[in-house]
Formats: C-alpha cells, structure tokens, sequence
DNA sequence: GACTATTCATAAGT
DNA sequence: ACTTATGAATAGTC
C-alpha cells in the first residue's frame, strides 16, 4: 500500500514552498521567477508611490539583457532627479576623503566628477527630450527609434570608457586613503560611480522595452 | 450578549488589515508605510538579482524629499545601461555614417565626424570605446598601469570630446524638432519637466545610496 | 522597533 | 496561462 491509504486527496499542488535566495539554474524556471517577481516589484512600486506620494523610478535588466523600466513620475524625471541631487551640495566620496592628506587628488576628483555629473545631466536632458513621458503617467513610456541613436551610442560608450576610468580613479584613490574609511566608501556613492561590483557581464543587452502598468 | 461571549481572547492586534490604493494622509502613517514599503521593495529588487541575475536599479523619493536607492550591481551601472539605451551591436562612428537613414542628420554628423577628425589625436579614445563595447576589459590593457595623472588628462580629453558631440547632437535635436517630423515630440505636451526639474519643494535631496541590500 | 493577525505574493503543479 | 497551498509582507497596535 502506498503511504496514503486514507481518503485524502491527493493536493492539486504543494502550494508555495520556501526557496532559497540564490541563483536559480534553470532557465526555464528562472524565466518565470524573473516574469513574476518584476511584475510584482512594479505593483508594488506603484503602492508605494500612491501611498506615500514618493517618486519612485526602477530599472531591471533582464538575465537576456532586455531593459523594463518602471517609473513615477517618469523614469527620466527620478533618475535626473538622483543624478542632480547626488552632484549638488553633497556629501560623498569628497568629504571621506577630506580629513586626508591629499588634497590635491581631492580638488582634480572634484573637477572630473562636477564634470561628469554635468556630462550626465546633459545627455539626461537630451532623452528626456527624445521621449518625453507620456503625459504623467508611468506605466506607457514609448520607446521611439531615431536614428539619433547611433550617436546616442556612440556617447554611450564613451560614457561606458569615463566610468571604468572612474572607477579605476576611484580605485587607486581609495587605495591612497587608508582603510580606515573604506567602509564608508563601500557603502555610499560617489556623484558618478563608485561601484566596484565586477559584474562579469556577458550578455548582450539588445531590446528596449518599458514598463506596463498594473495595480 | 455579544458576538462572542465565548472563550476567546482578546487579540492583541487586529493583524493587518486591507488597505485601500490611495495616498495616506496621515504624515505619521504615511512616513511608517514608506518607511516598511521601502525596505519591502528594496529586498524584493535584491531577491530578483540573486534569483534570476537580472541588474536592477531602484530610485526612490521620500514624500520628504530624502532620496534612497538601490542597485544591484550599482545603481549607477544600470542607470547608465537604461540611459544608453542597452549599448548593444555597436557602430563605429564611421559605420554609422553609412548608414543612410536621414540626410539632415549624416549632414550633421559629419560635422561631428570633423570633430572627431580635429579630435585625432585623441583616436585612441575612439579605439578604446570600441573596445568597450565588444565586452573587453580594456584597462586591462594600457590604461591599467597609468598613473592618476595621465587618467585624468585621459579622461578631460574624452570629456571634451563627448562635450562637442553633445553640442551637436542637441543641435541636430532642435533642428529635427522644429523642421519636418516632429511628431513624437508634438504627440505629448511636455508635463512641466524636460530635463530641469522644477520641483517646488526646496528640500534638500540627501545622496543616499545603498550599495547593495541585504538577503 | 517589536508583535501578530491577516492579506498578499508566488512556487509548483496543471 | 490558471490554480492553489503556502511562504512572506505588512497594517494596526503597543
């Protein structure tokens, strides 16, 4: 006799169970868990913004390399906004660096980054007005296709060559300063990136796709 | 008696309860509910990285004005995917050239391509870009072992060099806008937001940023 | 900030 | 894509 004799039925299904948070191998089921949870992190983006009134903006990139962007009230509008705001009158990388003796590396990270920052809110302005949002409302920014876009990517890839350069800058920096402030470094931006994540990229990002809506 | 005059005890908490989709009015509630939201969103973004490897970049403002992100590898790095438009198959400049797509703009991209010419001396961050986009570790190479200085002199040179064709691009922008088809700019009516954001709060935007999150 | 009853999200299975 | 049992998130309370 099998180990349910009685007259249980057997589940339709085992119901949710508990998975741990790593990579998940295969694809198929990976593909799914990606489709599922995106969508369930812009709903619940969308709450937060109702809510709450805060402006939220979320870029995904697929393991496939597709782009979703969610944003409230537009992507662009949260991402100039992060942008300027981080470049501003802040608080950053700069002032880690302050009580050390290298002020002059200090006043020349300074400039390239004011630079940057400035580089970058320029071409944020050159996208945002390529594809103004829709009106005002997220979920159903279109995606237009110029031909400007050779030249976008052009810059892109300079774009690409100034980070890794900054973060390389970035790197020997923090390699000056004494460890004693790493942590701090490690867990706050710089006005342009700090990040010293390797991510072993080997996808080719190729489609562009936004965000729908639900709630 | 009551609904019920039995044995059960009194629940110390009603437990959740249903909410409605709305802003909460209440600033104390409201300051809770995004404070916890955050926090739930913030993890979801990183179970969604670790689970399906996607990069993910969250951007979030407090009703406040306080700024928060997340970004898995950084949030630089997938802003600056999403700003690029997914930087895939490149075209080397001249590649771009003979594509014939409109005569206005090879017209002015040639401008650009003089520039680039006057820029020559600088081909090598050219080179570099390229090589950028064919998934190489460039740095790995040449400018690895540059000192501070010269990565910096690098980086002015490509910084004006991205200046101009910034400059012609915005040109090429308006000339295209305000001449023939300009109907995906005519389509919608700009909000109140192209690129200066004219929010009226005067608050000041914290760069606040998470490396990455927790799980 | 912690607790807990409840709603909500979602892993598997179909 | 749809269903369902279960794991997780969280609204209200202290």
């Amino acid at each position: 006799m099998n180990t349910s004799t009685n007259i249980m039925m057997k589940k339709k299904t085992q119901g949710r169970k508990k998975i741990e948070i790593k990579k998940i191998e295969k694809p198929s089921n990976r593909h799914v868990t990606f489709s599922k949870r995106r969508s369930g992190l812009f709903k619940k983006a969308g709450e937060l913004s109702i809510l709450t009134g805060a402006e939220a903006a979320i870029i995904v990139q697929s393991p496939g390399g597709r782009v979703f962007a969610f944003g409230h009230p537009s992507v662009d509008a949260v991402v100039d906004r992060y942008l300027a705001g981080s470049s501003g009158s802040q608080h950053s990388v700069e002032d880690a660096i302050n009580d050390d003796h290298m002020h002059e590396f200090k006043k020349r990270y300074s400039e390239v980054s004011e630079d940057l920052e400035a580089e970058r809110k320029r071409k944020v302005a050159v996208e945002e007005a390529k594809r103004v949002s829709s009106g005002g409302y997220w979920w159903n920014e279109p995606v237009d296709d110029l031909g400007l876009e050779e030249l976008e990517r052009y810059m892109a890839s300079l774009e690409e060559l100034k980070k890794k350069m900054t973060m390389r800058a970035d790197e020997l920096m923090m390699n000056r300063i004494s460890s004693s402030k790493s942590s701090f470094l490690e867990v706050n931006r710089a006005p342009n990136n700090i990040g010293l994540a390797d991510y072993g990229d080997a996808m080719i990002p190729r489609g562009f796709v936004h965000g729908h809506g639900q709630i």
